[in-house]
DNA sequence: CTGCCTGCAAACTCTTTGCACGAAT
DNA sequence: ATTCGTGCAAAGAGTTTGCAGGCAG
């Protein structure tokens, strides 16, 4: 989970596909791992860029796929046209997306009875889920409240 | 439920938000309600045209969002680039979306736990939910056992 | 050396928008 | 008569791709 085993992580990721180690994708992966929000390809085109200034949006974009099917990263999309992106501590856990209407924040949450859900859900069709997400809109109670938003910044 | 009664309703949408009734908002009405599969912006426009040939894309685009703030439409994202829309036959069910992956199919079943899970969910972050989706992705059994998938046309 | 990877820029897809004309109220 | 709605075409945002050269294995 520390940027050292994570990146070994990749490595050998890229090398059981047959992939190739350069610096570029070394470059975009660190910059994904050195962020604790989620970010969008663009910004990661810059975070990547202040750390190899050769990256190109090309890459990042060919790179970002390669990253989320290693399950490194995690894609969410709140259906707002671009996409955003979040290092992948926990595979494994179920996770929901709530996102505040109000300060625009996507806060992400344990939603562990959601498995259960999907395949619940999918049995009744005959399918077999791979994976599942609970996507929730919500408003600020404070702001409502108050009229201030204490998780803005 | 039948389309002259939603079309009344259509109407009575509009003229309540001091819109106006035209014949190409009335031929996309019509073209929407006589699908009873997923559709796309541009799938509606061709419908549509055949109802009326002067319904421009631009305008389906501009009713679309009219449509779905009516409810008289639901929207769903499936994070494919373009999104879906569907009649809304009964607008206060929570409904879950099954994507198959083999097929491409979008199944949608009730999930009536679905609010309980939205509130609980909002409720930990101080937040008061507007809206909530389950979306799963699933691959198909009979596909995966039999080789051919059943659903598929 | 081989061929995968790269940057660049153009292309692509879906959606939105400015404009002047036309139709609903 | 107003003014909202329309078609057209161009613009926009985000992402993908063709190409020629470069670097990993």
């Amino acid at each position: 989970m520390s940027i050292p085993s994570a990146r070994e992580t990749f490595r050998k990721f890229l090398a059981q596909k047959g992939l190739r180690v350069t610096s570029q994708r070394l470059a975009i992966f660190d910059a994904a791992f050195a962020r604790t929000e989620h970010f969008t390809a663009e910004q990661l085109l810059d975070y990547a860029r202040s750390i190899d200034d050769s990256v190109s949006r090309a890459t990042v974009y060919r790179t970002l796929p390669i990253m989320t099917k290693s399950a490194l990263l995690r894609e969410i999309d709140i259906g707002s046209g671009e996409k955003f992106y979040m290092p992948n501590s926990a595979p494994n856990i179920q996770i929901a997306q709530v996102v505040c209407i109000d300060c625009d924040r996507i806060f992400e949450i344990s939603a562990p009875f959601m498995e259960w859900y999907g395949s619940t859900v999918s049995s009744k069709l005959g399918l077999s889920p791979v994976s599942q997400r609970l996507q929730v809109s919500a408003r600020c109670n404070t702001l409502r409240d108050t009229g201030s938003c204490p998780k803005r910044a």
